[in-house]
DNA sequence: CTGAGAACGTTACGGCAAGTTAAGGTCTGA
DNA sequence: TCAGACCTTAACTTGCCGTAACGTTCTCAG
């Protein structure tokens, strides 16, 4: 009906400027609809339903549901906890925030489809293409070699293996529960220390047994 | 065309029992297929064209291309090795074959997919649900669980935590390599090794702990 | 030898979601 | 007031999924 137009949901929207209002509309519906249809049942036209914002729209802003999904999920704040130099401790508050994310429902709904979508080998690649594990694996890594620079870890340990084992335990734990369907993770810190205790005597120099055997 | 039916690919399919050849025939296809297109554009009718099994008797056979698929890449022979009821044999054993399966390609290939159809919150369930991992999951508790019953491990160590560790670190090291373009696992053995010598170490009781240190 | 029944192939269909296009509204800034 | 960026609506094309209908071919029992 082009002779009268609807009241448009976001008036100033449809202006020149894009709304941040219909932007954010978006990303919402995204996790809501998640939680109900789950991340298969999603499609664009839902999404455009529930937010009021156009389908052409929604790919003008997204290339596909993935990255929509994607970016709806992720941390609104710069979520990496700060680096204070110390192996135990940097290690052990980035874990337990690894946790945390995948606790969330609509962040282990969500997982399987991304992995599928966003990493799968002809996925569209060129924006935005790594997902959140490559940045949380280069963290990782970086901890790592800062301790394995000042000389506390075994000059043999394998860090890149350490570091998928970190990473790929947080996943793994999120999963399992998904698909047994156990509740989410509900204590992010005994997730995070599980993995941490072991972590630190297997990277230990020697002489930081002792060190570790106290956390 | 009911007049003159075209020869069958397989003289003897069509008849009352099902044909393994045209069983191994869909499989096949499957896995060349995957490494031509990748796991999203595999389709049913490809596969039934390539195969010569019609796309209804692959429906009659599997549920949907992600089963079809999961069986495709299973191993043949019963792929689990034999419990010697020794922690550091048991783990390096079995992870050494844990990381040779998904060094083959279409195994890698198709792990993000099967993740998201064969795992996912909506897919369906009944038939087979419990892909690879869980077996796994499984099998690397029970070592774990020998190892705790024999005292080999620490009394707090956290075994649950360890196994996701260690299944979590080869998938996260397979789909690292898939997506960042690096070739897939070529030594399953050395790749096997820096897991087990963490977590022996990470769980190893404190008087075995010279054991630990020497493997 | 013959009929029943199981399993197959072919063809065709309905449904659904992806992603795109065309035509026209509305707002901002100069 | 005008240009241009941005939006909506609606409709469309395409491709795959999953299934149904129906005829054919084989095996097995009698």
């Amino acid at each position: 009906m082009p002779a009268d137009t609807p009241p448009s949901r976001f008036p100033g929207g449809g202006g020149s400027l894009r709304d941040p209002r219909a932007h954010r509309a978006a990303l919402d519906a995204a996790v809501e609809l998640l939680a109900e249809v789950g991340y298969a049942g999603l499609t664009m036209a839902a999404i455009a339903a529930r937010s009021g914002v156009s389908k052409p729209t929604l790919y003008r802003w997204w290339r596909n549901v993935a990255e929509l999904v994607h970016e709806a999920i992720s941390e609104p704040d710069s979520g990496i906890p700060p680096d204070t130099g110390d192996l135990e401790t940097d290690l052990r508050s980035f874990v337990t925030r690894l946790a945390a994310y995948y606790a969330r429902p609509e962040v282990a709904a969500a997982t399987p489809g991304l992995i599928c979508d966003l990493m799968g080998p002809q996925a569209p690649r060129p924006a935005a293409a790594y997902p959140a594990n490559n940045v949380y694996l280069d963290r990782v890594n970086g901890i790592f070699a800062r301790a394995a620079a000042d000389g506390r870890l075994r000059p043999d340990a394998d860090t890149g293996a350490a570091a998928n084992m970190v990473i790929g335990a947080v996943v793994s734990e999120a999963l399992g529960r998904l698909w047994s369907g156990r509740p989410p993770i509900d204590d992010p810190g005994k997730t995070a220390e599980g993995i941490v205790s072991v972590i630190l005597r297997g990277l230990a120099a020697p002489d930081a047994q002792g060190a570790a055997d106290e956390g």
